[in-house]
RNA sequence: GGGCCGUUAGCUCAGCUGGUAGAGCAGGGGACUCUUAAUCCCAAGGUCAUAGGUUCGAUCCCUAUACGGCCCA
């Protein structure tokens, strides 16, 4: 059996197999290679921190015990460098025999990349000038069984960066850069929204009825009740139910759900926030818009000033207030109002190439025409205000205007980040604005609002005057960490499955 | 939904006018007691996304599909 004999003896070019071969022998020498724990006594980032007067060539007395990732090794014969990384950077082991031994240098010789390993020794500063710590032994904590990309171009390919985003984290550090600044906003803003007295609440998230915003739902099926219910598409009905509960300034961060395209600002699921306050109105919510957005930026970059995809933008300096006629009527060169006619408008939109459907009033023409002309132009950030009732089911009345709603759009580099009303809060009124949308829904519009006849019942118990706004978390991430994406701020962005 | 682009070794990339594929890193064997993308020597590694078509012959040209990217709606 020549055949049989030759596949014995070739070697094993399988990088998998090689590390299945060594997981054996481990186990077949008696060795347990996923260990239970290892006590850690220090990382790498507190080590730079504590020896970084240390002279190169010197050595200290200093043991510790530090455990990470192998992501390279320097074979130097008598001399291994092997450098691990810890959820703080990266630390070099100085590996000689005469410190750990023949076996533990032997055993230090068998690790792949990707191997957890814990670490004891002393530290020091190599003549070349690289913090280290000179192990008296080293412990396989984990065996790696898959090997790691390439160490200098690392791992570019979007697909697998995405799928495989643990790969990802492991050797693209800026990756693990941006999520950590995407925690520490929202670390920042829970912490801005308690000290301005905010409860934060958790609200259910499937909803028999869709409300709070007009989008599509994804539509579930509770199968004891056998009913239909639909993932929420917004917080806020329910959040507003709890300023009718008596509390008076609540909000909840999570996960809304909306059924439609997937592009570089939209996924599936996003997390927003939502707040809602008794007793203040559309300029409350413009202050406190101000403030998460300001204390995020000040906190996490320690900057107002800061760069989006090559474009500088100010937060420090008031935001502009503008209304949306006002703005349109400026980009079109002529009167958009409501002084014009329906038929006026929807010429307006031909001209502009903006989109016409029939049973569009003229609130509607003018906020498509807004969104042609004006959105993208927004690059400071910039409240419009003055929304049409129409498009606005669930703001309160502009006083003396009543085809406008006091609320604003907080606009920034062309894009939507945040919207707020003076919220309704008269049951009557409110029944007609649910009444506005069955005749949308009736129309086609699958968008349109759900008639929610709790919430009716709920605003009849009496809401107290408030003000309410949401802000899209993901769209304020990418703009802190300068994310052209929101698949780069989202841990696992949603993708096809792998064929 | 439409347009354009991409898919080649575990990873990062080459591949000429159509003649059955190369490199670096990783992995394997060897040398080396201060390396930093270590260095040096040797050997190995491929269903060229998938399915059809054109052709004597297809990684290459054509069609479709899958997945991804960018732009538009």
């Amino acid at each position: 059996m020549t055949d049989h004999d030759a596949r014995d003896a070739a070697p094993v070019d399988d990088p998998i197999e090689v590390r299945r071969a060594r997981l054996d022998a481990i186990r077949a020498a008696g060795q347990e290679p996923y260990k239970l724990s290892f006590d850690v006594t220090a990382r790498a980032a507190g080590l730079a921190a504590t020896h970084a007067g240390l002279e190169p060539g010197s050595e200290t007395a200093d043991t510790v015990s530090v455990a990470g990732r192998v992501v390279a090794i320097r074979d130097q014969g008598k001399v291994a460098f092997v450098v691990l990384r810890d959820s703080t950077g990266d630390l070099q082991l100085f590996c000689r025999p005469n410190a750990m031994g023949e076996d533990g240098f032997a055993e230090v010789k068998e690790l792949d990349l990707g191997d957890w390993v814990g670490a004891s020794g002393t530290v020091l500063r190599t003549r070349r000038g690289e913090l280290s710590v000179a192990p008296t032994s080293v412990v396989l904590l984990s065996k790696s069984l898959r090997p790691l990309p390439e160490k200098f171009h690392g791992l570019t390919d979007t697909e697998t960066r995405y799928r495989q985003r643990y790969v990802d984290l492991i050797v693209n550090t800026e990756v693990r850069d941006t999520f950590m600044k995407r925690f520490a906003i929202i670390a920042s803003i829970r912490r801005y929204m308690e000290s301005q007295g905010y409860l934060e609440v958790e609200t259910p998230m499937l909803h028999p009825i869709p409300g709070g915003a007009t989008a599509r739902p994804f539509a579930t099926h509770h199968n004891a009740l056998d009913m239909q219910l639909y993932l929420r598409i917004a917080p806020e009905l329910y959040l507003k139910r709890l300023l009718v509960g008596g509390f008076e300034a609540v909000y909840e961060i999570n996960r809304s759900f909306r059924n439609e395209g997937i592009s570089v600002r939209h996924n599936p699921e996003f997390t927003m926030l939502e707040a809602y306050r008794a007793f203040t109105d559309l300029r409350g919510m413009m202050d406190l818009t101000e403030g998460i957005v300001r204390t995020a930026a000040s906190e996490v970059l320690g900057t107002l000033s800061v760069t989006y995809q090559g474009a500088s933008i100010d937060l420090g300096s008031p935001w502009r207030r503008a209304t949306m006629i006002e703005l349109t009527s400026d980009a079109a060169g002529e009167d958009v109002s409501f002084a014009r006619s329906v038929d006026e408008l929807r010429a307006l939109c031909a001209k502009h190439e903006a989109p016409v459907e029939a049973g569009w009033g003229k609130g509607k023409l003018i906020t498509e025409l807004f969104e042609k002309l004006v959105e993208r132009t927004l690059v400071q950030p910039t409240f419009v205000t003055d929304y049409p009732l129409e498009t606005s089911p669930l703001a309160r009345k502009k006083p003396g205007h009543p085809e406008l709603t006091d609320r604003f759009e907080l606009i920034i580099t062309g894009r939507e980040f945040a919207n707020a009303f003076s919220e309704l809060v008269d049951p009557v009124d409110q029944r007609e604005r649910f009444a506005a949308q069955m005749a949308a829904k009736v129309d086609g519009d699958d968008e349109a609002m759900g008639y929610d006849e709790d919430y009716l019942r709920a605003m009849e118990y009496g809401m107290p005057p408030a003000g309410g706004m949401g802000i899209g978390i993901d769209r304020l991430v990418m703009l802190l960490t300068d994310s052209a994406s929101i698949r780069d701020v989202l841990l696992f962005p949603h993708l096809r499955p792998e064929s």
